[in-house]
RNA sequence: GUGAGCGUAGCUCAGCUGGUUAGAGCAUCUGACUGUGGCUCAGAGGGUCGGGGGUUCGAAUCCCCUCGCUCACCCCA
């Protein structure tokens, strides 16, 4: 290590085959049941005012907090990495003034979000989210729908078990009144709630209820429940989206105690836990939010939406056998002496441009060795042109399974190597 | 941001309480009557033991600093 060697950032390793097969595969996976439930890419910039998030995640919330990538540019602006998907596909549909006036719009989105938060198990510090946006509904069949697509999504990428929580955290009419009471509930109890919570008694009321002190979960067991204080509105909307998840029978837990870290949900929330994932066990989680289009510059649009974290749903699925094996098949140019480079050469780019995944030897090296690279290479089949072979105008074509080997004239290999008609 | 554990060949690791030229397996390359794979056998290359400093006659082994990785706290996907 003399000259000072340059190293990946924290936090953002490098995906290497054959793990990087295995993304391709899930991508695929989630863009394919993206689309069968109606859902469009939309891409949106890495780089986003900071203000985008501030406005849109809270103030309040840790992410705007202190785990936000900031850069000064140019001008005086100041950008952030996104460290969600949400803000930013909020922020482009409001720009081309286009929430959801005929019908809700549905975009999915997937790619790196950033956070700058300690690396640890299924978690970095730039990782991959595949979510979807509902914007301009408020119908309930829309947060099941969100829902729905979640759990196809999950058992289509491998993730078999986990555990679904619902519940809802009412709206700006009745969440005040609910926050005060829990207020009260909790400021009689303070000596018993940890430094954190105390803390939160006036920044953040509702997330001592998913602390994890036991002290204050203790306490917290006993406190009074959202779902008792909802209005009549979020009470008839939350009732009628549990029914629509009764009617596709999806398993799902109400948890009266589901908090979410982003300030801008409204009634629904719910979040899925995978038991296979160790201290950061959330998959993926979403829900409302009717309010943040309009905090957002936009005309007042309801909307609903979720994100799962792709390298969590990674882990915690189990990969079917092959999902890592490398590609095999195909052909194996070995060649003897430059000429018989020169002809393998061309051929070899034909083969490739007809589809055909095909290798050579740059090095010269010996047949025994151009055999050994043709195993590793998993070809089916070697083609071996040297002296001999080019003197007859010929080339030798050897089936690595069965072992037999025949010579056929050059001029024909490419049409058997293809199992195609010479001349197309 | 806090805490704990760990950093030895490309990979996985061994190196007891400090002591001769730092090892193994896998991988790579070469060879086994000189143009033929997968198995076997033989051999080779590859490491300033993360980096820097210190203790010592002597350190991969002890101490300090630093960088990095991992897990956990925090928080979240």
């Amino acid at each position: 290590m003399k000259k000072p060697k340059i190293q990946a950032v924290r936090g953002m390793g490098d995906i290497f085959p054959p793990e990087s097969g295995a993304w391709r595969r899930l991508e695929y996976r989630a863009a394919a049941a993206a689309g069968s439930y109606g859902f469009e890419e939309i891409r949106t910039p890495l780089l986003e005012p900071v203000e985008l998030f501030a406005r849109g995640l809270g103030e309040s919330s840790d992410i705007v907090q202190k785990e936000m990538f900031v850069f000064d540019a140019a001008g005086g602006k100041r950008l952030a990495l996104r460290p969600e998907g949400t803000a930013g596909v909020v922020r482009a549909c409001v720009e081309k003034k286009n929430c959801g006036k005929a019908g809700p719009l549905k975009y999915y989105y997937l790619g790196p979000m950033f956070r700058r938060e300690r690396p640890q198990a299924g978690r970095r510090r730039q990782f991959h989210q595949f979510g979807t946006e509902t914007l301009g509904t408020p119908h309930p069949a829309a947060d099941a729908e969100t829902v729905d697509l979640l759990t196809f999504f999950l058992s289509s990428a491998g993730v078999a078990e986990y555990d679904l929580a619902l519940n809802s955290v009412g709206c700006r009419e009745c969440r005040p009144a609910f926050q005060r009471a829990l207020a009260s509930f909790f400021r009689q109890r303070s000596d018993a709630l940890c430094p954190h919570c105390r803390r939160r008694l006036t920044l953040n009321v509702l997330r001592i209820l998913d602390c994890k002190n036991p002290s204050c979960r203790k306490e917290a067991s006993g406190a009074p429940l959202i779902t008792e204080h909802l209005c009549a509105g979020c009470q008839t909307h939350f009732s009628r989206v549990r029914n629509f998840l009764d009617l596709l029978a999806i398993p799902c837990r109400l948890e009266p105690r589901l908090v979410r870290g982003l300030d801008y949900y409204t009634r629904t929330v719910f979040e899925a836990f995978s038991p296979a994932l160790g201290a950061q066990d959330a998959v993926a989680a979403g829900g409302r939010y009717d309010n943040l289009v309009e905090s957002l510059g936009g005309e007042p649009s309801p909307a609903v939406g979720f994100s799962a974290g792709l390298e969590r749903v990674l882990l915690a699925a189990s990969l079917p056998p092959g999902y890592l094996s490398p590609p095999e098949g195909g052909v194996y140019l070995a060649s003897l002496g430059d000429e018989a480079f020169r002809q393998n050469f061309i051929l070899l780019s034909a083969l490739r441009r007809a589809g055909i995944r095909a290798e050579i030897d740059f090095a010269g090296r010996s047949l025994k060795a151009q055999m050994r690279s043709a195993d590793r290479f998993s070809a089916r089949r070697v083609v071996i042109r040297g002296e001999d072979e080019i003197g007859r105008k010929a080339v030798r074509i050897k089936d690595l399974e069965t072992g037999d080997e025949e010579e056929i004239p050059a001029a024909g290999a490419l049409s058997v190597l293809t199992g195609k008609p010479a001349g197309k």
